[in-house]
DNA sequence: CGGCTACTTGACCAGATTCAACTCTTGTGG
DNA sequence: CCACAAGAGTTGAATCTGGTCAAGTAGCCG
């Protein structure tokens, strides 16, 4: 669907950053920006460096990571084709806060920071957009601070899930798949709990049959009976 | 010190939505404005509410609220001088994610959506440091995150505090006082915690005359003994 | 003084983490 | 092609942090 979608011109026009943007000034955008490939599990930025670039996802999925000093992770996000990687640089921090990682292999195109930041005083709306983005993630973001904060772990697997069911699902015969790997270590750096829990989480629901999971992998069969589990008071 | 030294002109130059934005367009900026007065414990904007207006803080102190449909409550941020109230607005979002009410009497400026995403349009500084303030948000929350997932209820606690104290620390002879009525709920609400375990923290601290707390009051004697708390592996 | 709100503290309990042992997949190299 | 190592997942048992319940004290205002 996505995967070579992307032909050499147009690659800009639906990316959430540069919507609304007139083509030809899109044409000017693109010419400043660079190329890059990134195999599976291969770092684009690392949390502590300097905020030097930012990157739009072509094709691939990422993972957004920050670690602890004591060694501790937890996910921050995913990113899918078009979404925007290293938002820090455009709003001028220093450095990146977290680490991103390729979850498959991809493509991306890149800006350095001025260069970037050259284009959002140019074209007003490329501004508006990124305060778009970055108001929709500081939302989601409160809203998982607010889960963490009230409610119980089976309730924050299911609504972990079913976000990412929305954000990465596919249709398949057995029910709604989430198309990349995913392992349960993940979903409990995402959830905020251990691997442990999410295990026995999970198979509790594989019992009732709500869930078809295995290696890395998680399939919804019954996302009604889980969106209730998300929402039921505990 | 804020109070009251705001004259009529110049209200806008220190904000941190118009750094860096030439004088004659802040006037023209702050024609397009209305001006609000709060009283304690009023709300200026409620959850679920179309996101209409703008504001930013001239004098007094806000706090932003979310609260779940069960009924709990948490709390995002305070506000003060200078910040920016209603960031959605911005951002473009529908309706508001929380409830902003005023801990304080206090002034604010406000603009309705339109007036504003025309300012942001018109005034690209505005624009970019709207990308600024949502990605400082954007960090900060990420952070909080961090710290709910993997740190035990005191370092969260004493994280709260720091925090509070840099955001509106007042010396005093005894230490650093936190300089708005702060209670035991509100800390809770804030760390993701309960009232009662901030009650027995703070205990603790101050028998180990770390703290000095009263009835919505805090004050930090030791603030490098708290840190040292706060940045100690449980 | 009485009523209200904020705060304190003890006792108990439970959800979730930790520890530990084991199984199932998958991929690799002899 | 099979063996085996490494990674991923499962599950039971013990433990414990922090929440819940309950009862009481202290400060504030009309």
């Amino acid at each position: 669907m996505w995967h070579g979608a992307a032909s050499d011109c147009g690659l800009l026009e639906k990316a959430e950053l540069f919507r609304g943007v007139p083509s030809g000034a899109l044409a000017e955008i693109q010419a400043s920006s660079f190329r890059r490939h990134l195999c599976a599990d291969e770092a684009l930025v690392r949390q502590g460096d300097p905020a030097e670039t930012l990157h739009i996802v072509l094709s691939g999925r990422l993972r957004v990571t920050q670690t602890t000093p004591e060694g501790h992770q937890i996910i921050i996000r995913y990113l899918g084709p078009e979404e925007t990687v290293g938002c820090t640089t455009l709003s001028g921090g220093a450095y990146y806060p977290g680490t991103v990682t390729a979850v498959d292999d991809g493509k991306l195109l890149g800006w350095n920071a001025t260069a970037i930041r050259q284009v959002m005083v140019t074209y007003p709306q490329v501004a508006m957009n990124a305060v778009a983005i970055l108001g929709t993630r500081y939302v989601e973001m409160q809203t998982r601070l607010r889960e963490r904060a009230t409610q119980n772990v089976e309730r924050r697997i299911a609504h972990t899930v079913l976000r990412l069911t929305r954000q990465a699902g596919r249709r398949t015969t057995r029910g709604i798949e989430i198309a990349f790997p995913l392992s349960r270590q993940d979903l409990a750096e995402m959830a905020g709990t251990t691997l442990h829990t999410v295990s026995r989480t999970l198979s509790g629901w594989e019992s009732r049959g709500i869930v078809d999971s295995g290696r890395r992998l998680v399939v919804v069969c019954k996302p009604d009976i889980l969106s209730s589990i998300a929402n039921t008071p505990s």
